[in-house]
DNA sequence: CTCCGCATATGACGATCGTCATAGCAAACC
DNA sequence: GGTTTGCTATGACGATCGTCATATGCGGAG
């Protein structure tokens, strides 16, 4: 009775297994991480892989998109509380500006590196992402609704607050620069203040 | 009676791999495409690969990206000539749209697909793809100074719109759905309008 | 204690991966 | 003619891939 287990949380091992795919695809994408990689990374026993994950790395890769999304979701809607139109844009862009510099712009967003090499047999991977986006737009519109921007514009910058950050990580990456990121929140945050109806 | 027989189909059996290798990159990645999926693809002899390429997969990869790069690139040129702010835009979106509904949104850019998987043993990959962006944000920002975009707001600019169509393209293909594009799209012709000097 | 079910250990399957060595063929040059 | 050069055919290498079958340990319920 001492092991509580948190309704849908499962075993540490399990748990420690989606962190990690989470964290490798960052880094190397869904076809480049090996569920050996992702054992080896997360120190789980290796014979209970399919006994938590009876789909295989196909459903490994679904919970990790979810997880990500998740998890980048709580920290956006926390920042967004209370907060002016543009440290809306700053609650979305604060998290993958620490991941770049601290991989040395290695890694970027999991939930991209997914959908880009999503299958056609695999339709579940691009309806988790289509979800973790979804997700980080209605948090956003909502904040910038809460911040005076008008509904009906709320989601249009929302979708593209998620685009353009988005993009600029990629851009990032390639030329181990935060620069296009700044360069781009810039520009948002302008956008974000001029929404903000009778401002 | 040199070039007769080899000038159809002999000579760029080379090119045709690096064809393949930027259409198969939009839908399955760097990692997630095989060379045996390039030679099926292109129809090339399976035997030349590494007297074409001697530096196996990676240079592979470089040349495709630096085809897509210089593709693409090509037609941002052509459509930002003699065009105002909004259609430099349209110039750079035209493309993505097409790809997306014409492959039922599974293939998206292949410069973002080989990114998002750069490994740190393969700098060039990650050249090959900011030389592509560097590329096609110098086009852009050309093309809106000619608009009446100020230069040092051009720029920025550029970089903004490379950044949220790629992130768009992205949302695209996990939603299977144009919509994030076109209201990028929207935004984005306002925000370039909006920069036009005097404004 | 016995029994059962969850979690893990271990080893292996066939397939596919990137890579390369060797041989062969045709065209081009001396 | 002979020889060199450019491209291709073929087969295989070791490694790694996702997957699974089987066996073992282990804790709670009867």
């Amino acid at each position: 009775m001492m092991n509580v287990i948190i309704a849908g949380m499962g075993t540490d091992s399990r748990e420690r297994m989606v962190r990690s795919a989470a964290y490798l695809f960052r880094e190397r994408g869904y076809s480049g991480t090996g569920f050996r990689d992702v054992i080896t990374h997360s120190g789980a026993p290796r014979g209970s892989i399919y006994h938590h994950f009876p789909g295989g790395k196909v459903q490994l890769a679904e919970e990790a998109v979810r997880y990500a999304g998740e998890f980048l979701n709580a920290g956006i809607a926390a920042a967004v509380e209370g907060g002016d139109a543009a440290s809306a844009v700053d609650a979305f862009v604060g998290w993958w500006r620490q991941v770049l510099i601290k991989s040395e712009f290695r890694a970027g967003c999991p939930v991209v590196a997914v959908t880009v090499e999503s299958h056609e047999d695999a339709p579940q991977l691009a309806a988790a992402a289509a979800a973790a986006f979804g997700r980080w737009q209605d948090t956003l519109a909502t904040g910038l609704g809460n911040a005076g921007v008008p509904d009906a514009r709320a989601g249009r910058l929302a979708t593209m607050i998620v685009a353009a950050v988005e993009g600029a990580t990629v851009m990032c990456r390639a030329r181990r620069d935060v620069a296009p990121l700044d360069e781009v929140v810039a520009e948002l945050k302008d956008l974000a203040r001029a929404a903000v109806a009778g401002a």
